[in-house]
DNA sequence: CGACGGGACGC
DNA sequence: CGACGGGACGC
């Protein structure tokens, strides 16, 4: 048996107990469909349980055992068709996620009603998939996916999200090459309420869903052992890693020797020329050639960059691989051919670190560059850690060519501040690219996020103050960034069935 | 002259 | 041990 005291105890903090008021619509008649459209469904998501107990237990021991934790819409304790005889299971139907997570969590081993048997509390599998049970079955009820702005980055995720409970990790997925925010990300909890919580009350901006569990392990094993029989694994685990570490840089020391030519992905919006002046720091350059891809905007630009020499060659690739060029963009810098002579077994690589003096010097070499290309010194040398305390965002500004005179970059606005006004944004003869956008739009405070329609040449800009996007519109409309002509307008309000709930804050 | 995004994890 | 019934034209 279980009191009240030691149920409220099990009941973690985040998770509202609903108190007695709750209980007379709790006991009114059950099985009215109409009131409870989705009691034989599984909507919301996780909200019904299944519970195997005693073939003694009746109706009434569920509802006084899990009636405390929320809405029941029903409660079938399975009967056998013929005999009527009781076969040990229930189903309980709760009308929110939390309230099942909440049961769930604190009834799972109780035993209820006269028996002194403990129960087993699961997520009911949903109707179609019978009873059979997901590899890894716990992870669908504690992982989030969901959307976020393009400009947020994992720890703003992470403190928006740590308050609905203890999150094992949050991650935004990126562009393996550009490291750019591909706009979604994962949230994990430790415990299913936390993540039933978050997914009730996070804003509805973020369109929180279940995540579908990752292929188990042992699944993935089974794909390896079919088709690569190769090595052995290295990393199935992060996915409980508590928060993803940036992708390494990898492999800084090479050998100078194999290759003398690499392949660069660098963004799309630096041409052949400005890739040249960067390459061009490392003495023995022989040639730099351009390519443009992704339709019907270009997504990255690859380079074919050759040296006179295998030292110059492996001296760039160290140089130059992982940095942020522009602003967002890291550049990707590998041999052209990955396949290297194995080197690495005979000797160790006895390659010093690159030493201060190494990273001075570059400096020096780069300054032309910088000063060519209108970047400014100090955030190179405070991206090679060299750096004074300026510009903590440690990447690179973008050589923007615009029409009219742009204002410094200001401050993003706080991540959980709400969109106030829009501007409506026209790019002529095609779109810009995503890191310009965020780079002219953010010289007026308080943006949320910009973006452009998929496969259009318009798009929005979203700010938190008025001002900003009046100032937007002010500066932007009609100037011409990069070689486009741009328009910048107040967006017109969306229609009303697109509007999306949002939280009213303002107390009038 | 253009108007309302986006959805899956390195093998 | 242990996985899917019942209801059914009304306000």
């Amino acid at each position: 048996m279980v009191n009240l005291a030691t149920l409220q105890a099990s009941i973690n903090p985040f998770c509202q107990i609903r108190s007695a008021c709750y209980l007379p619509e709790i006991n009114k008649e059950m099985g009215d469909k109409r009131s409870y459209p989705h009691s034989s469904t599984d909507e919301p998501p996780n909200s019904r349980l299944f519970v195997i107990g005693s073939k003694m237990l009746k109706e009434e021991d569920f509802r006084s055992a899990f009636g405390v934790f929320g809405t029941i819409e029903e409660i079938w304790v399975v009967k056998d068709r013929s005999t009527g005889e009781n076969k040990g299971v229930t189903y309980i139907k709760f009308a929110k996620t939390s309230e099942a997570a909440c049961a769930l969590e604190a009834m799972n081993g109780k035993s209820i009603g006269n028996v002194n048997r403990s129960i087993k509390v699961m997520i009911a599998a949903s109707r179609d998939q019978g009873s059979k049970r997901e590899s890894n079955e716990e992870e669908k009820t504690l992982r989030l996916f969901v959307v976020v702005p393009k400009t947020m980055t994992d720890s703003e995720l992470y403190d928006e999200f740590k308050t609905y409970g203890d999150i094992d990790y949050a991650n935004i997925l990126k562009d393996k090459e550009t490291r750019e925010s591909k706009g979604f990300a994962y949230v994990k909890y430790y415990k299913f309420s936390h993540a039933a919580i978050a997914f009730e009350e996070c804003d509805k901006k973020y369109r929180p869903v279940f995540a579908e569990p990752r292929k188990s392990q042992r699944d993935l094993e089974m794909d390896r052992h079919y088709s690569a029989p190769r090595g052995h694994d290295q990393d199935n685990y992060s996915q409980n890693m508590p928060i993803a570490p940036p992708l390494g840089i990898p492999d800084f020391h090479s050998s100078g020797e194999g290759f003398t030519k690499l392949i660069v992905i660098a963004s799309p919006v630096l041409n052949q020329d400005q890739l040249w002046k960067l390459f061009d720091i490392v003495p023995g350059l022989d040639y730099c050639h351009v390519n443009y891809e992704g339709r019907p905007r270009p997504t990255r630009a690859v380079a074919e960059v050759a040296y006179t020499s295998p030292q110059s060659a492996a001296h760039a690739r160290e140089k130059l691989h992982g940095f942020e060029y522009p602003m967002g963009f890291r550049l990707i810098v590998r041999p052209e051919q990955d396949n290297r002579p194995n080197v690495f077994a005979g000797r160790s690589l006895d390659k010093p670190k690159p030493d201060i003096l190494q990273i001075a010097e570059t400096i020096a070499q780069a300054s032309s560059l910088i000063q060519a290309a209108g970047f400014s010194p100090d955030i190179l040398q405070a991206k090679l850690g060299l750096g004074n305390k300026s510009n903590p965002g440690t990447s690179m500004d973008l050589d923007i060519q615009c029409s009219v005179k742009l204002p410094e970059r200001k401050p993003l606005a706080k991540i959980d501040d709400e969109t106030v006004a829009r501007c409506f944004i026209v790019c002529f003869p095609s779109a810009l690219h995503n890191s310009v956008l965020k780079d002219v739009f953010s010289r007026f405070e308080n943006l949320i996020d910009v973006y452009m329609l998929n496969n259009k040449n318009c798009g929005y800009a979203n700010y938190s103050t008025k001002k900003s996007a009046e100032e937007a519109i002010k500066v932007l409309h009609g100037a011409e960034i990069m070689g486009i002509r741009m328009k910048v307008m107040e967006a017109q309000e969306k229609p009303d069935h697109q509007r999306k709930r949002q939280r009213i804050d303002s107390p009038f």
